[in-house]
DNA sequence: TATTACATCTTGTCATAACAAGTAAGCATA
DNA sequence: TATGCTTACTTGTTATGACAAGATGTAATA
C-alpha cells in the first residue's frame, strides 16, 4: 500500500501533474499500458502516485489533447492506436520536422534583402505599406537533393539580426523561440498546387510546369503579434505535408 | 453586488462552464471585450457569475484552447487578435466547411463500387487485403462549378448504407456522426501537389496537366478505429485549404 | 424468462481553500 | 538618484470533498 512507484517531486519546480504526465507517457510509449487497453482509473492513479484526483485529471487531460488516450464516460480511460506520426500537427520548422524523423537537412540562403512591404505582406504582417520588411530566400535541401524554396518576409529588425545566425543548420523558428526569446503560438496555413516557372525551377531543380505545392504560412506568437509570413514552393513529387486534425465539438 | 450578468442556470443538463464560456464568447464577439485588452480577471469573473474558481478558469481554458484568449502569468487574461477563419483546423466535411462561409455546394456521385480493398486501403482502414470495401466517388461543385473529385473509402456494410443517402446534399461526415452515432476523433492528411491526367481532367473540368492538390485523409473514430480513408483531388486554381496549427510546447 | 431495480464501478462537474509564482507599482533606504 | 523591499494584484498548482451521470453486472421481481 505503501509503495510509492516513481520518483516524484513535490517539491520539484515542474509541476507534479506533468512529472506523472510524462511518467504515465512512458509506459504508454515502452508497453506497459497496450494500445486499446484500459489505463488504470483515475482513482487508482490518486491512490498509486499519492496525489489528488485534480492533478491526475490534469496529466491525463494533457495525454487526451496529445492523442494518447482517449476517455469514455462511465467506462475508463484507455490507450490510443499509436500513430505513425504522433506528435504532428504542432507548428514545426522544416528542419526540425524532418531532424525528428532522421532526415538530413540544411538550408542555402539565395537572397536577403530589405524591401518595402507590398499590399499582402504589410496586411499579413499588420504593417502599412511601404514599411520596410526583411526578405529572406532559401532552398532547403533534404539529403542533399534541392526540395523547396523557402521565401520570409519578418519585421526588419529581426531579418537584420537573422542573416547573421546559421541559417544553414538552424530553423528559423528555433532561433526565434531560443535565442530571441519569441514565443510561438498558432500560425495560419493556406495551401494550394501550382506549376513550377523557368525561376523556381531552376532553383528547386524541376522542369517549368512540374507540380508544385504552394503553402502560405503566417505565424503567430503566443500573444498573437503576427511575426513571420512565409510562402513556401515544395517539389510535388518529393514532400508530403503531413498532418492531424481533430474534429471540434459541435 | 447582487446583480446576476446573464441567465445562468445551475441545474441546466448543459455545464455551467460551457455557459460561462458561450457568454465570453459572445463578449469578445461583439465587441464587449475588445482585442488586446484585459479581460476581467479570473477572482471578478467568479464573483460575476457566482461560481467557483474552477468553474471559471474552465470555461477560460477553453476559449483558449480555441484561439480567442490568451494568458499570460501574473499579469492576466487578454482578448487575442481576431482571425479570419477562428475555428478552422478542425476536421470538417467539405460541404461544412464551405457552408460556414456562406457558400453553395453539392456532389454529384459518380460511382459506387463494392470492391476488394487494395494494399493500400486495406492497410490504412486495419483490414486484409481483398476483404470487401465500398468505394463511392463523387465530385464536388461550389457555386455551380466543379472543384473537386472525392474518392471514399469504408467499410463495406457502412458504404452501402451511406449510399442511400442524400449524398448530394450532406456531408458523409455529419451522416456518419448524427444519423449513425460515430464519434469522429483526429483525421491524418497528407498532401502533395501532382498534375491532373485526362480522367481526371475531364471529371472536374480540367485540362490534362493542370495542378492539382492530391490530400490523403484518414479519419478516426475518437477510439481511434479507422473509419474512412479519402483521396481529395482539388483543382490547383480554385481552391486554398486552409488550417491552423499550434506550437506543440517543447 | 424477461424485465426492473439496485449496487458499484467509471469519468464529469463544481465548491472551498490554500499557497506558489510572476508582475508591477510604491515606498524606504543607501 | 538608484537600489531593494514590501505589498497587492494577477494566474498557476494542488488538496479535499461532494454529487451527477454513464456503464455494467447482479439480484429481485413480474
Amino acid at each position: 500500500m505503501e509503495s510509492k512507484k516513481k520518483t516524484i517531486l513535490p517539491l520539484s519546480p515542474v509541476p507534479l501533474y506533468t512529472q506523472i504526465k510524462e511518467i504515465l507517457r512512458t509506459r504508454i510509449l515502452d508497453g506497459t499500458y497496450k494500445a486499446h487497453e484500459q489505463m488504470p482509473s483515475e482513482s487508482e492513479l490518486t491512490r498509486s502516485f499519492d496525489v489528488s484526483r485534480i492533478t491526475v485529471r490534469q496529466a491525463l487531460g494533457h495525454l487526451q489533447k496529445e492523442g494518447l488516450i482517449f476517455k469514455i464516460h462511465g467506462k475508463g480511460t484507455y490507450v490510443s492506436q499509436p500513430k505513425a506520426f504522433q506528435n504532428l500537427g504542432k507548428l514545426q520548422g522544416f528542419g526540425e520536422a524532418m531532424a525528428s524523423m532522421g532526415y538530413e537537412t540544411f538550408s542555402q540562403v539565395v537572397s536577403f534583402k530589405v524591401i518595402p512591404a507590398d499590399k499582402i505582406v504589410a496586411k499579413k504582417l499588420q504593417l502599412t505599406e511601404n514599411d520596410m520588411v526583411s526578405e529572406i530566400r532559401r532552398v532547403r535541401y533534404l539529403n542533399r537533393a534541392p526540395i523547396s524554396l523557402d521565401v520570409s518576409y519578418l519585421p526588419r529588425t529581426i531579418g537584420e539580426r537573422l542573416i547573421k545566425e546559421d541559417l544553414a543548420h538552424r530553423d528559423i523558428f528555433l532561433i526565434l523561440e531560443n535565442d530571441y526569446g519569441y514565443s510561438l503560438g498558432q500560425a495560419e496555413l493556406q495551401i494550394e498546387a501550382m506549376l513550377a516557372d523557368e525561376s523556381l525551377g531552376r532553383l528547386i531543380q524541376l522542369e517549368e510546369g512540374a507540380p508544385v505545392l504552394r503553402i502560405e504560412r503566417l505565424t503567430f506568437t503566443t500573444e498573437n503579434q503576427p511575426l513571420d509570413f512565409e510562402y513556401l514552393y515544395y517539389r510535388g513529387d518529393a514532400f508530403q505535408y503531413r498532418l492531424r486534425v481533430e474534429r471540434g465539438r459541435i
